[in-house]
DNA sequence: ATCTATTCATAAGA
DNA sequence: TTCTTATGAATAGAT
């Protein structure tokens, strides 16, 4: 149809090639929409030029997942499902799995104890014990800390106070290297006389972690 | 293009359609095939007749998934990502889901007690109490129950050896009325003199249910 | 793009 | 369905 007639066969000349595409893909999409109207039939066209453009035409009062799903029905094809299986297969393993915990978990407070076998019952009250002397022996542990704690902060103010102490009770003619002393104080014990020793004194706070908000 | 021209709107006679159907679904295949030979482009042609028969054409060196994976891509509609994500989704919830329970047992079981703090080991603690304690009265009240059906096997045993010692003991001239109640006795205890009683005796096994079996 | 000679597709009939 | 055929549609090649 046309000037002449052409061999179906790759068109060499790519400016050719290219009008006749668009010509010819208008027409596949027209005559995709008169056979949708004309006949009922819901049809989906989908066209890729060679320099990756893409026509569509889907027939209306449907959608292109609507046809694939029917063309899945047909064809037996697994188009998409394939992927979706293994999604699936996946949210059941982990469920079983999470059922199971959930049950472990239940009998472990003390419900749902009927369910079991008697027998049963004695590796859950070993678990149980188990759990509770760790848990206790965790928080003795942490109360054994806190009172090393206090002994050492207390430890720490007595050390201060001896040192306050020595300062106001200094005697006169130091008053001078005194001052000096106590400006440096202020200004973060830079190494001299003393200075060592309170360093450490206050490494003991970062050191001792914090309780009550550690990890 | 025939022998005149027609609307493009649906087609009343059933025949007429089904046939022009026929005739140019054949004529946008052929079409289909030709501009992907011509113009080395993909096509895809689904077409679902009104009586739902599918016909399809797909440019060869191609499938459809890939077509449609282009069509994704160009078109940036989800056809099946849409069911994809919300299984992935549904996954991340599960698995979620699934590692809160893991890390309640390991506490529960007092592992990793170390990350927490130490205020929320109190109420595993308590859980453990509530739990043990549970668990233990199960165990008690499993052990009653036992305890239970022993004596009633005891008091059946009493009965039973008290009237086997009445047939045994039972004087001759009663011998012909004695050999009657055994015959009745292997039959079945029908209803005869102590019939009742030992019925009720034997009931008692099923009534108390076996311990070692029952879920 | 638009034109137009040709080929093609197809409506109607058999 | 298939064939036939008159007719309108599509389009190849030119502009």
């Amino acid at each position: 149809m046309g000037r002449g007639k052409i061999e179906i066969k790759r068109i060499e000349n790519s400016t050719n090639r290219q009008v006749t595409f668009s010509k010819r893909r208008n027409g596949i999409i027209k005559k995709a929409r008169e056979i949708s109207i004309l006949c009922e039939s819901q049809v989906s066209v989908a066209i890729f030029s060679s320099s990756g453009k893409m026509s569509e035409f889907c027939s209306p009062s449907t959608t292109l997942p609507k046809i694939l799903e029917r063309y899945q029905t047909n064809s037996g094809e697994k188009l998409w499902d394939a992927k979706h299986e293994s999604l699936s297969v996946e949210i059941e393993r982990v469920k079983k799995e999470n059922d199971n915990m959930q049950i472990e978990l239940r009998h472990l407070k003390g419900e749902d104890l009927n369910s079991l076998y008697p027998k049963e019952l004695i590796p859950i009250e070993e678990a149980l014990q188990i759990g509770l002397t760790s848990v206790r022996e965790k928080q003795m542990e942490i109360w054994k800390m806190h009172k090393k704690n206090e002994k050492f902060l207390e430890e720490e103010n007595k050390q201060l106070t001896y040192m306050l102490v020595i300062f106001l009770s200094v005697d006169h003619h130091h008053q001078l290297t005194m001052d000096g002393s106590v400006r440096e104080l202020e200004l973060g014990y830079k190494d001299r006389e003393f200075a060592p020793q309170m360093t450490m004194a206050f490494r003991v706070q970062p050191i001792q972690p914090n309780l009550h908000e550690s990890k």
